[in-house]
DNA sequence: TTGCCGATTGTGTATCCTTCTCAATAAGTG
DNA sequence: CACTTATTGAGAAGGATACACAATCGGCAA
């Protein structure tokens, strides 16, 4: 889990045969340039994309959002039912986790060092070769709890 | 966070003017007899309940998991791409977390008490009502790292 | 610089998970 | 027992994502 610059996006591309192609450049300083906080469907991408004359089709978005999220460049979020964020995978002390209200989505960044060590520890433990590690809290926000909205 | 039994389901559907059916007990019973570790996509249990001779709709079988889940009696699970999986939502100390490959989806399960209490630390402190609380690890297994397989 | 090989893209189509619709059924209440 | 209304089941609809394949272009070697 480190930061991604385009020289190190290419390199790591080269080293498995892969290429460094205007599309996924693109795309990585996008990521790179959002908000500290902001995530993107693969939806979201394409129509900001357009809105920047970019004209990439969905099928290299959800290619290249696979792609990176397997790479560990960035992290695949379950934020809402029926389709998937994406953010850049920042580092430590960038490094955060997610409170979100199941029934309106609002969503609450937070960071905790202790999950981190843990995740790391974890993954070293087992011999596997960490991606990404995220606590994600379902839970119901005050608003909703008032609400007594049905489920 | 807690056990659930069927008159304490019955309870809290009515808390909401809801109804306990045959089919919500049934689906029930079926996560809270599953071996510890296994986890079932609805259309697991769809064909589970079939061989049992039990008829239950997919229909129904999605919107009681959905319920059930936004009850917080069972937890939604990405442990494999296109579809989610489900369990009992366990109270400490059987509450655990997932170390997942992405390659071969091969999962590792794993405990944190720090996790846990940070978890509720976080939902309480934002005024929100916990549901579940899970730590995901996306990663590569040793196997598959050596397989140097594509992405 | 040029040419080649093969990875990548774009378009349209296919797939698959999940939700919706609506009439029929049945749970809970008095 | 009757009534109200949540729930079910069957099929159709929806929507996100993956796929197929011809055209394109990145990287490398001469």
């Amino acid at each position: 889990m480190s930061a991604y610059t385009t020289s190190s996006l290419k390199a790591e591309l080269h080293e498995r045969g892969w290429r460094l192609t205007p599309q996924r450049e693109t795309i990585l300083h996008v990521f790179q340039n959002l908000p500290e906080g902001e995530h993107l469907s693969a939806e979201d991408l394409h129509m900001l994309l357009q809105k920047e004359g970019e004209l990439i089709s969905l099928s290299t978005i959800y290619r290249t959002l696979k792609l990176m999220a397997r790479m560990g460049i960035l992290r695949e979020l379950e934020l809402a039912e029926g389709h998937k964020h994406y953010e850049i995978n920042q580092p430590y002390p960038h490094h955060h986790h997610h409170l979100i209200c199941v029934r309106c989505n609002k969503t609450i960044e937070f960071k905790s060092d202790s999950i981190l060590k843990t995740g790391t520890k974890t993954a070293q433990k087992e011999g596997y070769h960490l991606l990404d590690c995220q606590l994600t809290i379902h839970a119901i926000c005050p608003m909703c709890q008032r609400a007594l909205l049905p489920l």
